[in-house]
DNA sequence: GATACTTGTATCCTAAAGGATACTTAATTC
DNA sequence: GAATTAAGTATCCTTTAGGATACAAGTATC
């Protein structure tokens, strides 16, 4: 009994980690989030400030982070039409994800150097 | 000149964090942790603990675990071989990472549903 | 009515992650 | 010497992520 408990807790765990790597993970997230984060609104800035991203990948996942309630697309209606994107304040609250990420990967480098 | 610095900081936190998803990320690595950690240490046990792994790819993150510091392997020379792993102590520290993921996503969850 | 601008989409392709299944090696027991 | 057991490896296949490039829709200006 005890020991199904635990096999659930471990498997809501696994699936709530799945979860957060399936909306921040992969290659562009975390950057268009910051890139965002720090002053760019357009489509074509975004996409410049962020070496080697495509249109194609960039629009997909603009649409993915808007579906997760992380980045809000406001349409402003003159010539030619201009799309703004913004963080949301929901978006904040990845920063309790990035930054502990961010720590341990930087810290992770310099525990390979000693192992050398 | 503090522009060039911005960028330069955005750049470093971003691959930090893609260190980090390199390191934990992907669909395996922190249940086979998980599943080290909750007491399998054999290659079969790890292996039954986890539903739908398969012997390649177990084998695959190992060795990867294995070269991050993460887990250790022991050969044991007796009939037939065996193998023991471990978690290390700087294993633990991935809990910094795994506990706001887990977090996060358990939230996240919550955030969708209110969305509908 | 040709041109330019912005935000994308369409089409096709490559690389990486992951999956299925059979097999190998080495020692030991029967 | 056939069978068993543990820890993988080998081979081949599928799926997913991401990349390259061209172009489309709508509107305003010239």
């Amino acid at each position: 009994m005890a020991q199904n408990n635990k096999k659930r807790d471990f498997k809501e765990k696994i699936k709530a980690i799945q979860d957060t790597m399936f909306v921040l993970g992969g290659k562009w997230k975390l950057p268009i989030i910051l890139s965002i984060y720090s002053g760019n609104k357009r489509f074509n800035d975004i996409a410049g400030s962020i070496p080697g991203i495509t249109n194609r990948v960039l629009s997909k996942e603009l649409k993915h982070l808007e579906q997760n309630l992380l980045i809000s697309r406001t349409v402003i209606n003159d010539y030619p039409v201009r799309i703004e994107y913004a963080i949301t304040d929901y978006c904040l609250t990845t920063e309790e994800v990035a930054a502990p990420l961010e720590k341990w990967g930087k810290n992770h480098r310099k525990k390979l150097q000693e192992k050398v």
